[in-house]
RNA sequence: GGUCGGUUGGCCGAGUGGCUAGGCAGCGGUCUGCAAAACCGUGUACGGCGGUUCGAAUCCGCCAUCGACCUCCA
């Protein structure tokens, strides 16, 4: 098995990856909130973690993946009250909030599809685990770091401190937090502001509300995470994943639940990706400057210069390291767009090399450094580079300018396949046929193609300079080879 | 204000105490009837000022600058 290393936010060091049963692992990776389409920032997390669950798999553990979906108990922030974000959109959409869950649910899905994220193991929503909730709301108080107070419960950070430590994830001494805290505090029914709820009395108006020993209501944000995770990975498990912007409240929230329903520690590595930025500032939903992947696609955003396949938009973000901020911009999505086509076009020719008995390249040493980038903390920019490089190796060989014996063909086939295909997640993008998939469409595109290629055999360059012209300024792309034309449309 | 993390060539983006990251763009070339596409070649950059060192962009200090987080029923 590969030695892999992470990044542990927990410890703030990379740290070799032993799971707790041996060939197994489990991994928590915090999902979307749905109450609106997935933006661009969504995509960060979901690819990153994608990547992490196809390097396990692909190193020979079985994995159990569980990523959650938020479908109550995210409430908006301060201006708006208090109010759960499903419910609000609920009401601005003037449909039932499980409508709103369905239709956001499925668009997430449709968009992680796009991008070739392969779908978890488990994903699990938080109304479907209400009692679990209850459950570990009643041990946090059997511990004695929650209290009731007017039917909504609250995690007791206070108590919690004297006996653990709040603030070991995320880096944040308490005295800090209070000076930070206290003047937002009013006459809340918390007992410090530091407390979090964990479960909610709802208002009669509340639609989304379930009956609880506190009486009707709904539970806190935090407390799906730390009931679910352990409901399917255990009291321990290996993995927890999530963006950067969840460290703090929502995992420090779940490292203290954890610890006061188990009274140890449920996570051993947890694990953040950074932000994507537009401008240099955090793409986000509560900021109002995100991109939906959708627009994304088909290129509706006006500050989109066009569309980019889903494959450019997984090709971006996988260009970068996770831990590092990512800047959004046409320009840089646009060079991505070329690399990842370059690496496409490399790989196309591999079925047709042509072999020799000496092998002038080292396909033994790239497939190291491929693997050994993996194992440094999932370092997919250095993967990328290094498969650059593979691709110069299958130019040179396919223009005679260098070797490569039957064995390392095979080889490099197999290590391209395994580190594009299994590992990043990459995938040719379609071509022409996607065009509606119209298969008499495609044929009338080859009938005129050929009609050029008999007048080009005639050498009348007018007429084959025309079809080709005409068919450029209609959109395609026409592409000479030495076997033919290739055409596609361009998106 | 507090905590943490950035600042790399025209753009994106890795990494490192001394050895070419990579991609895109640009430039030059090969191929081609022309073009496009493709392929090949090409750039010695690391915010500023000090310090440590034989040697720093990489370590330390200060400064500048940018960003993330600092929670709900307020």
């Amino acid at each position: 098995m590969e030695k892999l290393i992470l990044y542990n936010t927990l410890t703030r060091k990379k740290e070799l990856f032993v799971p707790i049963h041996k060939d197994h692992v489990g991994m928590y990776v915090c999902g979307p909130t749905v109450y609106g389409h997935a933006h661009l920032g969504h995509a960060r997390p979901a690819i990153t973690f994608d990547l992490l669950f196809r390097y396990l798999l692909h190193i020979g553990y079985k994995v159990r993946y569980v990523r959650n979906i938020t479908d109550v108990g995210h409430l908006v922030n301060d201006e708006d009250e208090g109010e759960d974000k499903v419910a609000k959109k609920a009401k601005v959409e003037e449909l039932e909030p499980m409508e709103i869950v369905q239709i956001y649910t499925n668009s997430y899905r449709k968009n992680m599809s796009q991008l070739n994220v392969l779908p978890p193991s488990i994903e699990p929503v938080a109304s479907g685990h209400i009692i679990e909730q209850i459950e570990a709301i009643k041990k946090i108080i059997g511990s004695g770091f929650a209290y009731e107070k007017n039917g909504s419960v609250y995690f007791d950070v206070e108590a919690y401190a004297l006996k653990h430590a709040y603030g070991i994830l995320s880096g944040r001494k308490i005295e800090d937090l209070y000076t930070n805290t206290r003047d937002l505090d009013g006459q809340s029914e918390k007992k410090s502001g530091l407390d979090f709820a964990l479960w909610k009395s709802a208002q009669p108006e509340h639609i989304m509300r379930w009956p609880s020993p506190w009486g009707s209501g709904f539970p806190g944000w935090h407390t799906e995470c730390t009931a679910m995770s352990t409901k399917y990975l255990g009291e321990t498990f290996d993995i927890h994943g999530g963006g950067l912007d969840l460290l703090f409240p929502h995992h420090e929230a779940e490292v203290a639940q954890g610890m006061a329903c188990f009274g140890h520690s449920t996570v051993n590595y947890w694990i953040h990706n950074n932000m994507i930025t537009i401008n240099g500032q955090k793409m986000g939903k509560s900021l109002g400057n995100f991109i939906q992947l959708d627009e994304f696609f088909n290129g509706t955003h006006p500050l989109l210069e066009k569309a980019y396949h889903p494959m450019t938009i997984r090709f971006f973000i996988l260009q970068a390291h996770y831990r590092s901020p990512l800047d959004f911009s046409n320009e840089a999505l646009q060079a991505a767009e070329k690399g990842f086509e370059r690496l496409m076009n490399a790989m196309a020719l591999l079925p047709g090399l042509k072999t020799a008995t000496e092998s002038t390249i080292d396909v033994e040493k790239l497939r190291n450094d491929c693997y050994e980038a993996l194992n440094d903390d999932l370092n997919s920019s250095i993967l990328i580079a290094t498969l650059f490089d593979g691709s110069r190796m299958i130019n040179a060989v396919n223009d005679g300018k260098a070797t490569v014996t039957a064995l390392d063909l095979t080889k490099l086939q197999q290590l391209f396949s395994d580190m594009v295909n299994d590992v990043l997640g990459l995938k040719s993008q379609d071509s022409s046929m996607n065009a509606g998939g119209n298969e008499l469409f495609g044929q009338m595109v080859e009938l005129l193609l050929s009609l050029r290629q008999e007048a080009k055999m005639k050498k009348d360059w007018a007429t084959s300079d025309q079809i080709r012209d005409r068919l450029i300024a209609l959109g395609f792309e026409i592409k000479d080879t030495k076997e033919g034309a290739d055409w596609k449309l361009k998106n």
